[in-house]
DNA sequence: GTGAAAGCGCTAACAA
DNA sequence: TTGTTAGCGCTTTCAC
């Protein structure tokens, strides 16, 4: 079976506690000692027992990671990124792909908490009641990532300022009537980057066609909402995400109409398909990994120092910058075509 | 703190170990009385310890999976489908991608294999004695996806069958000189693959050019062998995978060569961006979510049945099917343009 | 059918 | 600095 404490602690001439103390970091033992135990963990390959560890410190050495659709690359990349960070902290990681189900999503955390330290959640559609539910169900520390909401823990990037950008590009470029593709009205994302884009329409800069809503999958229905875009005579259009960024692109492409030539198109995530497509898309780069680390260290951060009774727990917003690549181009080549 | 089965057995007035028996499958009690424990674990939410109960049953109820690049979004369905059997069957899993470095691999089954029941691998890079190894770190059953290794539990696809599939569909297309251009050496995959259309090219069936070896990123070094291809005089090429060929496409598309009709691409795989992409791809369908159930049911037959000593483990080979899409097309069309 | 006791592998008091 | 003891939450003999 498996090398114990003890088999080590023979083997070393030492208690079983001993051991202990000299395998973990700031242990009381004689340096000689810890030499010898050392020496002979390793030749016996001696792995502890994270589950008898955690049994008795309350910590399990896990984490949790929950997203809603790992084939989506924007949380392919938050997983990786989580799963990387957390290697550097000798922990690892449980990933929960809840297929976009609230139910399944529910489900998830309940299954989860018990066994991990804490948990990263990117959960865009579970309502703010739900999520301040969850307190019922555990006290392990929840971190909201790309989401923010009161009481939690949150990474977010700055989303307003990025749809701003990205209209103020569309506009320096001479585009005067914008069209913009929503995601999902149930998304908190979608209901975020919204509001920038609105934000940006009540200033007057640039004039919004409002496309409906649609949802980030690749078999999504995107082509309706392209024909309306075509006609509703926008010369540019901004996307709720890349992926739908594509599908309209897609369309425009059966349709005849050429990007950038005759429709510029604004995407918002950066995945890393975006700067590999033709052409390669303009697009709103939101941290991915950067979030991700951020996540799990402020989830690290609030395992070492529990948060004091009603204190609101850290909220970080990482900055967003806008990636100009080929799908956007000056609306007089458009004249010329 | 925690609810423990000493609270349930306080609040139905038996002792622990009645609860046990009474909330386990097969235990020995009378219904009464399992009736009454269920109740009171369900009023105080009682949710078993799994690290307690690991201790001593020895099962984690964990399982990993190890892939290569959570980005691809071949081991992003992979991971999916795991999660989703591993789910039915009360399993949580470790995700762990590895970032196709070979010594992050190895940490990462060293790291997992003490916590897990069993771990599903995908791993196209490590050698055939680096894997056989394995054996030394651990005990726990290791159950190959997409690669064959002797004494290893394996789920393949037979991907001899479907390049033999996609050559003879290009054939019957009229395509006579077909590039191929191959995945990395290094990945078994990718050697498989290439024996199959080898196996073909030695049937005479159609002449094959043989276009070097490319890393199967998005943004992997796929414009020279687009340019290869272009220079070669082959009226179809076929990818390594569905990512080399959109990466393919591209370049074509940069050049002015218009698939499918100046050039017919055949990928493998079938990811889900390939119905989605314009064209849409005519691919070699892998099943990734019907092979990753496959490993999880194949690893808990391990794990209900230890081998006998020197027993080869079972080893199951999936079918796959070519799918039509827009990016072939006959050859005399393309003479026609 | 049920309870008492032992112990999984480990760490954290407490003594020495 | 080190060893001894107790016990984390649970399952599993073994009695009854």
């Amino acid at each position: 079976m498996q090398v114990t404490i003890r088999d080590v602690a023979k083997a070393s001439g030492v208690s079983p506690s001993t051991v202990s103390r000299a395998l973990a970091p700031g242990g009381a033992v004689s340096p000689v000692t810890r030499e010898r135990v050392r020496a002979a963990a390793d030749r016996l390959g001696y792995q502890p027992n994270q589950a008898a560890r955690g049994l008795i410190t309350g910590r399990t050495g896990h984490l949790g990671v929950i997203v809603p659709d790992l084939l989506n690359p924007f949380f392919a990349d938050i997983c990786k990124g989580v799963q990387a960070r957390a290697r550097g902290l000798g922990l690892t990681v449980f990933v929960s792909d809840t297929e976009r189900d609230e139910g399944l999503e529910l489900d998830a955390i309940r299954t989860l908490a018990p066994q991990v330290d804490g948990i990263v959640l990117c959960s865009p559609h579970l309502s703010g009641e739900e999520l301040g539910s969850l307190g019922d169900f555990t006290d392990k520390p929840i971190v909201l990532l790309h989401r923010k909401e009161p009481g939690f823990g949150c990474v977010t990037a700055d989303l307003v300022e990025g749809m701003t950008d990205a209209l103020t590009h569309l506009h320096a470029l001479g585009h005067r009537r914008i069209a913009y593709v929503g995601g999902p009205r149930s998304s908190w994302a979608a209901r975020e980057r919204a509001a920038g884009v609105e934000a940006v329409a009540a200033s007057g800069l640039v004039e919004i066609v409002q496309v409906g809503s649609v949802a980030p999958h690749f078999d999504g229905g995107v082509t309706g909402a392209a024909d309306v875009v075509l006609a509703s005579g926008a010369s540019a259009v901004l996307a709720f995400d890349d992926i739908v960024a594509f599908g309209l692109i897609s369309r425009f492409t059966v349709r005849g109409v050429r990007v950038p030539e005759e429709m510029s198109v604004v995407g918002c995530d950066d995945i890393a398909l975006s700067g590999m497509a033709a052409p390669p898309l303009t697009t709103v780069s939101v941290p991915k990994a950067h979030g991700a680390r951020a996540a799990v260290d402020l989830l690290c951060r609030i395992l070492a120092t529990p948060a004091a009774e009603g204190e609101q727990p850290p909220q970080r917003v990482l900055l967003t910058h806008l990636v100009v690549r080929g799908s956007t181009a000056a609306l007089d080549r458009r004249q010329r075509a």
